[in-house]
RNA sequence: CGGGGUGUAGCUCAGCCAGGUUAGAGCACUUGUUUUGGGAACAAGAGGCCCUCGGUUCGAAUCCGAGCACCCCGACCA
């Protein structure tokens, strides 16, 4: 590819969108362009790159045994419905309607069209495990785009599902799979780890998130210091300070006046957050849910949704909880169902059943409930935990290690689904006994776009990115110096045409532009070998090679370069 | 959806508060001359529905109202 016909172009200036240093890079050096929040075009460059992603993705997934397929984008709604999901997926599908006024959603993922797929293609546990993946566009009804291609709305991803006939079979595929994504970033020099993950809107019982841990990720992941036991925040298990036994004591009310938080009340009362009750409202798919946990504690809205079966969870405000009746600085579990004007569920965190003579809320202002237990004074719905990890928190795998906070991008999840889908779908086959089985499900993506972002902010220096050779746009760049000059451009053309019929991919800049622009050019683009032909090198009969991570370049003989080059590449 | 911010040339921004000639700069782009090993110099040019709609006014990029888009923080996830 000659620079001068490409039809992107460097920027100086990264435009003001972007934040971190690899969504800069990817504008300025021209990979892709933005149409719309979270929607974004690949420019050649780039989409060169994205290819070249794939492939070593594909290599990685053939290595196993995958075989690629392609399904649609477009799946009927009826095939949701049939999952169940058509009304707990969340966010909502993306759905158009045909001519006949038929809904079909735009796919935000597969596991129902494989399914089907599969359920339509095997009969046999002859034929099993099946490992089948699929490289394409996904659609999302994302809340919010971010981050330039590492939250997107429409994006690439590459999702590979297992069938085993057991188990023990999907064990073996999921270990299988786990291994290749280790394979993968490794290959990719990309410093990925495995993390403990919920398993969201997919369903499903394990699931591992491989994060890449950068300062500009959007996943919190915990990781313990002492076992290294690692989870996102929304899973982690940790240790809650546990409070000594103690006799009931009789309730009491005390006056607070003024006093509407827990570190007020902590305070006022001389006594510790954890030995008071928090109270949160939620809004969970229209219905009021009152969560009572220990003050010292923080909800876990991931947690929490599951407990409550995948709602849709919404704090509510101050409006809405004295709108049913009830005091949000001081509520309490306490009478709660008879004050409450509206149904309402409550739902506790575990810690409440070992945490005696609490101080809770007197549902009235100003004033609070002393020695409020668990079981005597109040009961939940659900009683389960659905506290929240933090920075510092006690690990719950090991003795004595604590929790270290960092920062990740969630480059793929792999997730042992079971037979959620195989049994709703009817996926079903014969086993060895000429028994009839329901197949045993697995699913594995990793976000393409995503992890090309990773991959250029993991490898980027202050001039620019610093491609690995496995995904390199070009594996040489050619920088002709005075083109005009003592045959350089004949040397440069010459250079171009042989390593091209070598089979390297070359990129040439022939451009009329200075020594300075070409070379921060060069190095911005990041291309693993520079060449630089110029009227100085050729008058000792040479060319100049520079590896991109390089500090210093070498001379080498023109008429050796060829074969240097191709030997490199 | 809640909170914060921004919309003026391909990109980065000034101008707006205190309304008033043909709306500016740098970078990028075109042409020419001179340069030529780390983002050159000079000259001449092209390029703008000042986000949209409505209002106030003799007059609106500028003031007022509504809307839209984009970015950031939270809920969702590859």
């Amino acid at each position: 590819m000659r620079l001068s016909k490409l039809i992107a172009s460097t920027l100086r200036e990264a435009p003001s969108e972007a934040e971190t240093p690899g969504h800069q890079l990817l504008l300025r050096a021209g990979l892709i362009q933005q149409l719309a929040a979270g929607i974004y075009s690949f420019l050649p460059l780039g989409w060169r790159a994205m290819r070249k992603l794939e492939q070593v993705i594909r290599e990685e997934m053939d290595a196993i045994g995958g075989q690629e397929v392609h399904m649609p984008v477009l799946q009927p709604v009826e095939l949701w419905a049939e999952s169940g999901r058509l009304e707990t997926y969340i966010p909502p599908l993306l759905i158009v309607k045909d001519r006949r006024d038929r809904e079909l959603a735009l796919g935000p993922t597969h596991e129902e069209v494989v399914t089907d797929l599969f359920r339509k293609q095997v009969q046999s546990y002859r034929n099993m495990p099946a490992l089948v993946y699929q490289i394409q566009n996904k659609f999302r009804n994302e809340v919010r785009a971010r981050g330039g291609l590492i939250r997107l709305r429409e994006f690439i991803m590459k999702d590979m599902y297992s069938f085993d006939a057991d188990w023990d079979g999907l064990d073996k595929s999921y270990d299988a799979i786990f291994s290749a994504y280790v394979k993968l970033f490794k290959r990719l020099s990309l410093p990925a780890i495995p993390v403990d993950a919920d398993s969201g809107a997919i369903g499903g019982k394990d699931s591992e998130e491989f994060m890449y841990l950068t300062e500009v990720g959007e996943d919190t992941v915990l990781i313990c210091n002492e076992c290294g036991y690692a989870a996102n925040t929304e899973k982690a298990d940790h240790r809650k300070l546990a409070l000594p036994e103690e006799a009931l004591a009789d309730l009491e009310e005390v006056a607070t006046p003024g006093i509407k938080t827990i570190e007020a009340l902590a305070e006022f009362l001389k006594v510790g957050p954890e030995r008071t009750l928090k109270a949160v409202f939620y809004a969970a798919d229209g219905e009021l849910v009152f969560v009572a946990i220990r003050g010292d504690l923080e909800v876990n809205e991931t947690k929490l949704r599951n407990a409550l079966g995948g709602a849709e969870l919404r704090l509510m405000d101050d409006k809405e909880v004295a709108a049913a009746g009830l005091v949000a600085g001081s509520a309490s579990p306490v009478g709660l169902k008879e004050l409450a004007k509206r149904e309402v569920r409550i739902v506790a965190d575990d810690t409440v059943l070992s945490s005696p003579n609490l101080v809770a809320g007197a549902n009235k202002a100003d004033a609070h409930l002393r020695n409020v237990n668990y079981e005597r004074d109040w009961q939940a719905d659900i009683v389960t935990d659905i506290s929240e990890a933090g920075e510092g928190d006690a690990c719950a795998r090991c003795e004595g290690g604590t929790f270290d906070a960092k920062r990740g991008i969630e480059i793929g999840h792999v997730f042992k689904l079971g037979t959620v889908y195989t049994e709703k779908l009817g996926a079903k086959f014969l086993d060895a006994e000429g028994k009839q089985q329901v197949a045993v499900m697995g699913c594995y993506g990793i976000g393409v776009d995503r992890l090309l972002a990773a991959i250029i902010e993991e490898n980027h220096d202050e001039n620019g990115i610093v491609w690995p050779k496995s995904i390199a746009p070009f594996a040489v760049h050619i920088v002709a110096l005075n083109p005009d000059k003592e045959g350089v451009s004949e040397a440069a053309e010459r250079l171009y045409d042989e390593l091209r019929e070598r089979g390297v991919d070359v990129l040439y800049d022939d451009r009329e532009e200075s020594a300075g622009v070409k070379f921060a050019d060069a190095d911005l683009l990041g291309m693993p070998l520079r060449v630089t032909v110029s009227p100085r090198n050729l008058k000792q009969g040479s060319v100049e090679i520079k590896g991109r991570s390089e500090a210093d370049a070498e001379m080498v003989p023109l008429s050796e370069a060829v074969e240097r080059l191709a030997g490199m590449a």
